[in-house]
RNA sequence: GGGCGGGUACCGAAGUGGUUAAACGGGGCUGACUGUAGAUCAGCUGGCUUUACGCCUACAGGGGUUCGAAUCCCUUCCCGCCCA
């Protein structure tokens, strides 16, 4: 394999690959432009996906360059139908992007990297200036852009401020002058524009890399936090783990090869196992949240949060954690204000409700009806459905 | 500036004077089952009250008509389309 079909594997796109190759395969090192996006701070798995094709890369010799959308992010850029996001202050996204870089951080080296923001360049930007960059694309070729075309179909609204997000970030690899830019698929239009407007500035156009995303929990959106589907970086292992093994089945052997190094010839065995149903779907699931936790975390936490998960879960036992929760002190008890007290239900009505669903259990004692008063010993396990499990404590 | 169409619960979307706390779908929660928090099937999904077809709050905001309004009228705000 050369240089450039191993730094290029996995990649959906890849714009002028010839070009990139050779200069790949030359040796040559590369300025690797990568734009992240701090209005919100939590990374997840999706992000992954890019950070380890960059990973491989650093080690090659590339350099990675970090652009911080401090710009951007602080406009709010409201995606597709959502209601425009809320304007973030400079200081929640000074925030926001050191979160970031922390938790990117431990996937790439941070001394062989360079981090940039965007204000370096668009501070000061003045109207000249900005009418400058708008000139360098027409109107039509901006509505190009698919979500745009789509908009424009269903009588959605479109911002004009929205028309310069591909120039503004096209922009950012003729400040850092680029080589190469490597987005997620869906950032396409937006790196082949910094083609386009680093031409328009003299410079040579940048090689552009597409990744594919990463799939969501639910298996049909893409993961994203605002979808509720992400696995986040910093969350913690045992919830990670729990997570990846309620992925659906389809899902394993997208998630190994998007996730993992796992050899080509081993994935494609193990999706005719799964198939064939030599390979029971639940330990491919394990083995993968397991191969995963333990990068994002370590290997003893990552065994740890298996063991957890089969005896909670198979065996079910209860969890060897159990939060405390204190409550005041008074022997006899409405189980609806226990569960309230002890943060388990939202309102009385919900507690009402999860009884008679026959989700509550105090003491090992499955609780039948609500209008029976409990008696609560200190100590006494409550516990609400598979996951909601207290000790209760005198506060 | 003119014309038209909209704003319904977490989301999408019905409902156009009265058993409507509001159909349906999604999501979420719970139960059964098991191969796991997966699949399938079932229930629940505003709050309060010892639970009662009781009370309160709710269909963008405010005001009005009516015995009675998410539904009619006025007005304010917001959004979309078209024409200029």
């Amino acid at each position: 394999m050369t240089t450039a079909e191993s730094l290029l594997r996995g990649v959906v796109h890849c714009e002028n690959r010839e070009h990139l190759s050779e200069r790949l395969n030359r040796g040559e090192p590369l300025r690797i432009k990568f734009g992240i996006d701090p209005s919100a701070p939590d990374i997840h798995l999706g992000h992954m996906v890019p950070m380890r094709l960059l990973r491989r890369w650093q080690a090659e010799g590339h350099l990675p360059v970090l652009v911080i959308g401090d710009y951007t992010a602080r406009i709010g850029d409201p995606t597709g139908r959502s209601v425009t996001r809320p304007q973030l202050t400079v200081e929640e996204v000074e925030a926001n992007a050191k979160t970031y870089l922390d938790q990117l951080f431990c996937v790439i080296n941070p001394e062989r990297t360079e981090v940039r923001r965007q204000s370096e360049w668009y501070d000061g930007f003045d109207l000249v200036e900005v009418l400058r960059l708008a000139n360098t694309a027409t109107v039509a070729q901006l509505l190009q852009r698919s979500d745009f075309e789509q908009r424009m179909r269903t009588a959605q609204p479109i911002g004009v401020h929205e028309l310069f997000y591909p120039l503004l970030q096209g922009y950012d690899s003729v400040a850092i002058r680029a080589d190469v830019e490597l987005g997620g698929s869906d950032q396409l239009f937006n790196l082949l524009r910094g083609r386009d407007v680093q031409v328009a500035y003299g410079q040579a156009p940048q090689d552009i890399v597409t990744v594919p995303l990463l799939e969501g929990l639910d298996g049909e959106k893409k993961m994203s936090k605002s979808l509720g589907n992400a696995v986040a970086v910093a969350d913690t292992p045992g919830s990670q783990f729990g997570q990846l093994m309620s992925i659906p089945d389809l899902l394993i052997t997208r998630y190994q090869a998007l996730l993992t190094d796992i050899q080509k010839e081993q994935l494609e065995r193990m999706a005719r196992e799964l198939q064939d149903g030599s390979l029971n779907p639940r330990d491919a699931k394990a083995d993968l949240a397991e191969l995963l936790v333990s990068e994002l975390h370590d290997k003893a936490q990552a065994s740890a949060a298996r063991e957890e998960f089969f005896s909670v879960h198979r065996d079910h036992q209860l969890p060897s954690a159990i939060a405390e929760v204190a409550i005041p002190n008074q022997s006899s008890w409405d189980v609806r204000d226990l569960l309230v007290a002890a943060g388990m239900a939202k309102s009385k009505s919900e507690a009402a409700r999860l009884v008679q669903g026959g989700a509550v259990e105090l003491a090992g004692a499955r609780v039948g009806d609500w209008r029976e008063p409990v008696t609560v010993v200190f100590g006494a396990v409550l516990k609400v459905g598979a996951r909601r499990v207290a000790r209760l404590t005198q506060g």
